[in-house]
DNA sequence: TAGGGAATATTTTTT
DNA sequence: ATATTCCCTA
């Protein structure tokens, strides 16, 4: 290993003018990435030194505004590459960063630390790892396996899993790891109540599977950072003399454990610049924390705070909506966004009958601007949630209509890839239990939990890995033979495998792995439609490891860095989540489903209370930002979710699009001009008389919020649904479940109830799915 | 041990 | 409706 504070292998700092450099100060030519840039821009660039915020609206060039002063840094020799942290959220973001400096400067930049914070944090980790107390060939674990071994822990500590799911532990855990707080210090909140307060201990004895394991999980990369800063201080002050320079990408999405490594590092010198928009802050629910952008001043005295507020995207209509949406908020540092296009298109705002009469106008409106010469790249659909995308994909796939969608499984969480990458990680790391039990028994080797199980005891007992375990139990009889004989056959070849790994190059031992196996075979005589699929990925991942200096450094990568495979080139739709829709923009954005329920999403309001509207309200103002220049606003009065109708009314939020930036059309008659008409107090009659036959049966919350109590209040233009108490029921209705039929509701929390079936016993059931009789 | 049928749970998901 | 996970039986 290579002392990472040995600064003397650092090239030297260089101008990209080299000629320039013998140039006075005073003679230097204005570098010419300065005068493409506004003056809040400029500003931006040239304040290198003290901390920095700047806040940055949408489409203000604010990745222009990051990258130019990262060039600008280097370019005046202030700093050299490997003093300069810079760090994203996306391997998206921080790749187009290096790929924009390096047009800047027209060179190519080597030894910046730039990355996601998760990379950067693993990279100062393997330095350090024995400090920690792990090794520096730790593994990064994902989700999935972060979720098997939870499911561990907790059936370890004898606690009912049913109960108590690992994914809430899951979720628990990490949102203390996203605040900073490890085992010692968790519980002292609201958090520690799952399995009756057992969390925090759970919480220790998950770390303490994870040490044993030599494995990190995400939250980890940061959280260990902070332990190993806080009890090192040597180590620490090393790290805030290297990075002369410190910019953050994304400030608003960073929770608390990233703030203190931030602030950590930049400690000493201050010379912190932040870029963030507080207006564009969505992911709340992981973790991330506006309050760091907003308190930026108070902990970093002196900053100086730039408002990057002219919009080089959209159009004055399209802001106009935005701006009156997201005004709507408080507790915001506030920004008006300013354009100097034209006028252009109002917003398009179109009540339809349901979902699927959503999707027809949404793909005639597409193939309408297509005719126009537009391309189906510069178009895309923004939904709240990925069971909306159905029916459109369902319509482009009659319309013959070419459309991909962004976001969904990523390629490293397919199953079979991480099959893959679990045998590669049983071979290089021998103490990887998850690895060896993932793949134990796949495909099948008549290895199964019986087997298992007296493997984990010895393991455990022994105190030694499932690995070691397994080897040593084969040498007894306490396996049955055929287990015993597959359980030892499979050991050997796991040997032959890391034999073969020292003299194949990481592609060729891959392929020989998976085909010696028997895990392409596997597939091979897997009849179902997407077993091709599958080994498609399978040769691509093989093919993919080619560019990799050995095994290790490519499974650095799949748990770090591995990408989405790439949606498929060509003219296409696109269809994606307002979440994934961030940081991308069109020329024309389909917004649908602005419903009460919907959007915004009821369990986001019955979750997070005030906070979380204004989140969902931040996630339309992310959504209406994305476009250029059309937006379509759709609405209906009928959704079938989970197959139940629901009738619905529309969101509040369209009562907060400024009249004048938008145009209702609507040809089917439903809410025309305006939408006073849809929110009367009966706001069934707005639709017509006309039922379908599937409606009507079922009545929605909405639909007993307006007729058994609840109120719909109406001022000006706004509307209000008050529902009695938090929920519709209470202790002791009688209700009827379409598949459990009649019962008596025993507990109400939230939406969640309890009821005692005459038929099917007791059930937790959501209130949607039942009616009151 | 494997495979089928029942039970369950469906917001968002940068790493 | 649908996907996943769980449980039980052959």
């Amino acid at each position: 290993m290579s002392d990472p504070f040995d600064l003397s292998a650092f090239e030297e700092p260089q101008n990209f003018q080299s000629d320039a450099s013998v140039m006075s100060e005073a003679a230097r030519p204005e570098p010419p990435y300065l005068a493409a840039l506004n003056e809040a821009q400029r500003e931006a660039v040239e304040a290198t030194e003290g901390p920095v915020l700047v806040l940055a609206g949408a489409g203000t060039g604010k990745t222009r505004a990051l990258t130019t002063r990262l060039a600008h840094i280097l370019n005046l020799g202030l700093a050299r590459p490997g003093e300069i942290l810079a760090v994203t959220f996306t391997n998206k973001a921080s790749r187009e960063m290096k790929s924009r400096v390096e047009g800047l400067l027209q060179r190519t930049v080597e030894s910046l630390w730039l990355g996601t914070f998760h990379a950067m944090g693993a990279r100062i980790l393997r330095s350090h790892a024995e400090l920690v107390g792990l090794k520096p060939n730790f593994t990064i674990l994902d989700t999935d396996d972060q979720l098997r071994l939870m499911k561990q822990v907790i059936e370890a500590a004898n606690i009912d899993e049913k109960k108590w799911p690992a994914r809430n532990l899951s979720a628990i855990i990490g949102r203390w790891k996203d605040r900073g707080i490890g085992p010692e210090t968790a519980g002292s909140d609201g958090t520690g109540d799952f399995a009756f307060g057992k969390g925090p201990e759970l919480y220790a004895a998950y770390q303490q599977r994870l040490k044993a394991l030599n494995a990190a999980d995400f939250g980890d990369l940061l959280l260990h950072c902070l332990t190993l800063f806080g009890n090192h201080a040597d180590v620490l002050a090393d790290y805030q003399r290297r990075f002369r320079y410190v910019l953050v990408d994304e400030y608003q999405d960073a929770n608390v454990a990233q703030y203190l490594w931030l602030r950590l590092l930049a400690r000493a010198h201050h010379n912190i610049c932040c870029v963030g928009d507080d207006d564009q802050s969505i992911y709340g629910w992981r973790g991330a924390e506006v309050g760091n952008i907003l308190r930026f001043e108070k902990d970093f005295e002196g900053a100086c705070v730039i408002r990057l507020e002219q919009n080089y995207r959209s159009t004055p209509h399209i802001l106009a909506a935005a701006g009156g949406l997201i005004a709507n908020n408080a507790g915001r540092l506030g920004k008006t966004l300013w354009t100097e296009a034209p006028e252009g298109e109002r917003i398009k705002i179109r009540g339809v009958w349901d979902g699927e009469d959503e999707a027809r106008s949404v793909g005639d409106e597409i193939e309408a601007l297509q005719a126009k010469g537009h391309s189906l790249n510069e178009m895309a659909i923004l939904v709240r949630a990925v069971f909306q995308m159905r029916e459109f994909e369902e319509r482009f796939l009659t319309l013959g209509l070419p459309y991909r969608v962004i976001g969904g499984l990523r390629f490293y969480e397919r199953r079979e890839i991480r099959d893959a990458v679990a045998y590669f990680r049983a071979i290089a790391q021998p103490e990887d239990d998850l690895a060896f039990e993932r793949i134990i028994n796949v495909p099948r080797r008549g290895i199964g939990a019986t087997t298992m199980q007296a493997v984990h005891q010895l393991a455990r007992a022994r105190g030694i890995s499932l690995m070691q375990a397994a080897v040593e139990i084969v040498g007894t009889d306490e396996l049955r033979p055929q287990a015993r004989r597959s359980m030892s056959d499979f050991l050997s070849r796991l040997d032959h495998w890391r034999a073969e790994k020292a003299r194949l190059p990481q592609a060729d031992l891959a392929e020989f792995v998976l085909d010696d196996s028997g895990y392409t075979e596997m597939w091979q005589n897997d009849k179902s439609p997407d077993a091709p699929g599958k080994l498609e990925n399978l040769k691509e991942l093989v093919s993919a490891m080619d560019e990799f200096e050995n095994l290790e450094g490519f499974l650095e990568h799949v748990s770090l860095v591995m990408e989405n495979e790439d949606s498929g080139a060509g003219d296409k739709v696109n269809l994606m989540t307002l979440h994934g829709a961030k940081g991308l923009e069109f020329d024309a954005v389909f917004l649908p489903g602005w419903e009460e329920g919907v959007f915004p999403n009821q369990r986001s309001l019955d979750e997070g209370g005030s906070t979380a509207l204004e989140e969902e309200r931040r996630l339309g103002h992310v959504g209406l930002t994305r476009a250029r220049k059309r937006v379509f606003l759709s609405f209906a009065a009928n959704r079938r979710i989970y197959n139940q109708w629901q009738s619905s009314i529309p969101s509040r939020f369209i009562d907060e699009l400024p009249q004048d930036a938008i145009e209702y059309v609507s040809e089917s008659g439903l809410y025309e001009g305006q939408q006073a008409t849809a929110l009367d107090s009966d706001h069934s009659s707005a639709f017509g008389t006309a039922e379908r036959p599937q409606m009507g049966r079922r009545r929605s919350r909405y639909d007993r919020a307006v007729t058994s109590g609840g109120l719909i209040l109406e001022g000006r233009s706004e509307a209000v649904v008050v529902r009695e108490s938090a929920g519709s029921y209470r202790v002791g209705d009688r209700v009827f479940h379409q598949k459990f039929g009649y019962g008596q509701v025993l507990t109400v929390d939230g939406d969640r109830l309890q009821v005692a079936f005459d038929k099917a016993g007791t059930k937790k059931v959501i209130d949607s799915f039942v009616e009151s009789v």
